[in-house]
DNA sequence: TCTGGAATCTGGAGCGCTCCACTGTCGCGC
DNA sequence: GCGCGACAGTGGAGCGCTCCAGATTCCAGA
C-alpha cells in the first residue's frame, strides 16, 4: 500500500499503521520475542516486565496479526464452516460452534453458499485462509467434491453419513426423531401420513428411510407415500397444492422440515383446510420459527448445540491425532409436541 | 551445519505437507518469482512456461496461502462483514455482497454476533483476520465503539445513518418507503395506522420519524401511535397481544420489518381477527419469507443487491483513496403491495 | 568458592508470499 | 556494428510473527 499518511487518526490509538510486536516490544523496553511471550500468557516473563508489556500494547491498540501468526506458527487454529444463510438450523449450529471452538482455542471463519457461488469456491475460500478443518453443514451427497476435501484437511460432515472414508459426520438420530413423530401420529389415530421429502438437503435421504421404515412397523407400508420436496417454504407450498387439488387429503404429514412445515401449513390453511383439525403437520428441526406461538408447530427437535459441539470436537481430535478412521456421531432427536398435531377426524 | 535443517516433519501432524509455491517453481523448472507472476496473472511470463507453471500447480494440487499473501502484500485485499445470522435481510445483503467484492478483487470473511460473541468480539476477529474495511449490518447505534473503529478502518454501516464522522453509512431511504407505505393505507381508507418500532434495530429510528411525518402530512398527528417492539417474531406476537387486550383495534400496522409483521399477523389471525379484513399489515424488508404465496405479505422492500454494492464500493473507495469525508447512500424503497392490505371495514 | 539450574530474557532464522532491482536475450533501426 | 527498449526470467529482502538455541542473572546447595 502507499504510504499516504492519514493526517487525522482518532487521537485515542494514534499510530497511523498498525502496530506491531515490535512496536510494543520498543515501547516496552524488551525484545519482541518476549512481547510474545506476555501476549499468548505464556511462563517466561517477570510479572512485573509481564505488566509493562501488556500496558504498551494495550496503549498502541496493538493487536495480533493472525495472518502472520499462521505464517509463523505453521498453523492457524482457524475451524472453516460452510453454511447456507438461508437455513435458519445452519444458524442455530453456527451460533453454537464459536464458543465451542473458542473453548479449544480455534478461531472460526464462515463461508456462505450463494448464487454464483456454489460449495466449491466457497470451501476454496476457506482453505485459503488456511482453515485447518472444515466442518461443512452443505454438501452436496451427489458430487463427492467437497467430501473429498477430506483428504486434504480433517472434515466433519454435519447432517448426513458421510460416503468418503476418512471423513467424520454428526448429525441427528433421525431414524428416532422420525419414528417417534409417526409414533405420535398413529398414536393419534392417524394412517394416511404421507412424507415431503428434502430433496438433497442434509438428512433427507435417512428421514425418507426412516419414515418407510416406521411406517412399515406400524403396518402401514400400504400408505406410504413420499412427496417430492426440499427444506425450504416453497417446497412445502408446492406440496401442499398438489394435496389439495387431489380427491383426498392425507390425515397428516411429515414435512422435510421446518420450514418446508412452515410452507405446507400456510398452503393448506389458504386452501381452507383447518391444521390440525384436518391435517397435522410435523416439521423438522426447531429452529426460532417452529416455537413462535402461532405458528407453534409440532417437530422433531435437532440439538443444535450437541451437533455443534461435536462437530468440533471431532474436527479437533482428527486435527491433533492424525489420522483417524471416518467417524460417525449422532446426535439425538426428540418430537416436541405442539399445537400442529392432532387426533384425525 | 545450519543449512542441512531437514524439512518438516510429515508424519507427525499426519497432513500431507500443504504444497507452496517454491514447490510448483521447482516442479515447473522456473523461479518461485516466475510463479507468483503467472499465478497472478501477471504479464512477464512467456506462453510456454505460463501453461507449464499452471499445469504444475494444478497437479500439485497448489492453493495460494492467503495469509503469506497478505502479509507479503501489506495488503488482504480481504473485506469484513459484520452480520447477524437471525436476519434474513442481512443473508440477503450479504448474499450480493459477495460477488460486489469479487468484482472488485476482494474477498469476503464473515463474522456474526452470538450470544456470548458481541459486536466488540465479532469485529475483533474481523480485524485480526486483517480485514481491511468492514461493513456493519450489525451496530449498536448506542454505543458507538464499534463505529468508532472507522479511524483504524474504513467502515460502512449499513441501515442507518452513521454517527460518527469519517464513517459511511448506507440505508434504505426509509422516509420514502414508510411514506409509500402509509400513503398506501391512507388511500385506502385507513387512519387509525399503528407503527411497531424497531427497538435498536437497523433503521428503525428513521422508520419511525418517518412514520409520524408521514401521518402528520395525512393530517393523522392525532392518530399517531408507536409500539415499542424489536425485529422479530416475538416482537410482533408481543404487539398482537397487546392489541389484541385492547378495547378497539387499530385498522392498519406498519410493523417494524418483516419478521415482526410475520409474527403480528399470525398474533392477529390466532386471535380470531382477519387480515387483512379487520386489519392491514404492512411489512419491511421484502426478504424471502414475504413473498410466500400465504403470508403474502404486503411489505417495503429494500433494495439489498444496491445495499450491498454501495457498502462495497464505499468501503473500497475509501481504502484506495485515503481520508475522504463520511458519506451517506441512500439507496432506493418500494413498496410492494401483496395480500394483507386492504380497505377497512 | 564453585557449580548448576531455574528464571528471565535475547537474537536470529524462517513460515510462504510479493515486490524491487536486477540480468540476460532478443530484434530492430540507424 | 551499436544502442536500446521490450520481454523473459532471477534472486534477495522483508511482511509480523513464533520458535529455537542460546545468554544473562541470581541464588540454592555442596
Amino acid at each position: 500500500m502507499d504510504e499516504t499518511l492519514e493526517p487525522q487518526q482518532e487521537a485515542r490509538q494514534g499510530s497511523p499503521q498498525r502496530a506491531t510486536m515490535a512496536d510494543v516490544a520498543k515501547r516496552a523496553g524488551v525484545s519482541r520475542t518476549l512481547v510474545s511471550l506476555v501476549l499468548r500468557d505464556r511462563p517466561g516473563a517477570g510479572a512485573a516486565t509481564r505488566e509493562r508489556v501488556l500496558k504498551a500494547a494495550d496503549e498502541l491498540g496493538y493487536r495480533p496479526d493472525s495472518a502472520a501468526q499462521m505464517l509463523a506458527r505453521g498453523r492457524s487454529r482457524t475451524l472453516g464452516v460452510l453454511m447456507n444463510l438461508e437455513q435458519p438450523f445452519h444458524a442455530e449450529v453456527v451460533k453454537a460452534i464459536y464458543p465451542a471452538a473458542a473453548q479449544l482455542g480455534y478461531d472460526v471463519l464462515l463461508s456462505a453458499v450463494a448464487p454464483g457461488r456454489d460449495e466449491h469456491l466457497a470451501t476454496g475460500a476457506l482453505l485459503g485462509h488456511r482453515c485447518e478443518a472444515l466442518v461443512l453443514l452443505v454438501s452436496d451427497p451427489e458430487s463427492h467434491a467437497t467430501e473429498r476435501l477430506g483428504g486434504t484437511v480433517p472434515t466433519v460432515v454435519v447432517g448426513r453419513q458421510a460416503t468418503t472414508p476418512g471423513v467424520d459426520s454428526v448429525h441427528t438420530a433421525e431414524a428416532k426423531g422420525v419414528r417417534q413423530a409417526v409414533d405420535h401420529l398413529v398414536d393419534l389415530g392417524h394412517r394416511r401420513i404421507v412424507h415431503i421429502d428434502g430433496g438433497k438437503g442434509p438428512g433427507s435421504a435417512d428421514r425418507r428411510s426412516a419414515y418407510r421404515a416406521a411406517m412399515r412397523r406400524h403396518r402401514l407400508a400400504d400408505e406410504i407415500r413420499v412427496l417430492p420436496g426440499a427444506q425450504d417454504e416453497d417446497a412445502g407450498i408446492a406440496a401442499g397444492m398438489l394435496l389439495l387439488s387431489e380427491d383426498a387429503l392425507p390425515t397428516a404429514v411429515l414435512a422435510a422440515n421446518d420450514r418446508c412445515a412452515i410452507g405446507l401449513m400456510h398452503a393448506l390453511r389458504s386452501g381452507g383446510v383447518d391444521v390440525p383439525g384436518e391435517v397435522s403437520i410435523v416439521g423438522y428441526d426447531d429452529g426460532n420459527l417452529s416455537h413462535l406461538s402461532h405458528i407453534n408447530l409440532t417437530t422433531v427437535r435437532q440439538d443444535a448445540a450437541g451437533i455443534a459441539g461435536h462437530a468440533v470436537r471431532n474436527a479437533v481430535e482428527r486435527l491433533e491425532n492424525g489420522t483417524l478412521p471416518g467417524r460417525e456421531t449422532v446426535c439425538d432427536a426428540q418430537l416436541v409436541v405442539r399445537a400442529t398435531t392432532a387426533p384425525p377426524r
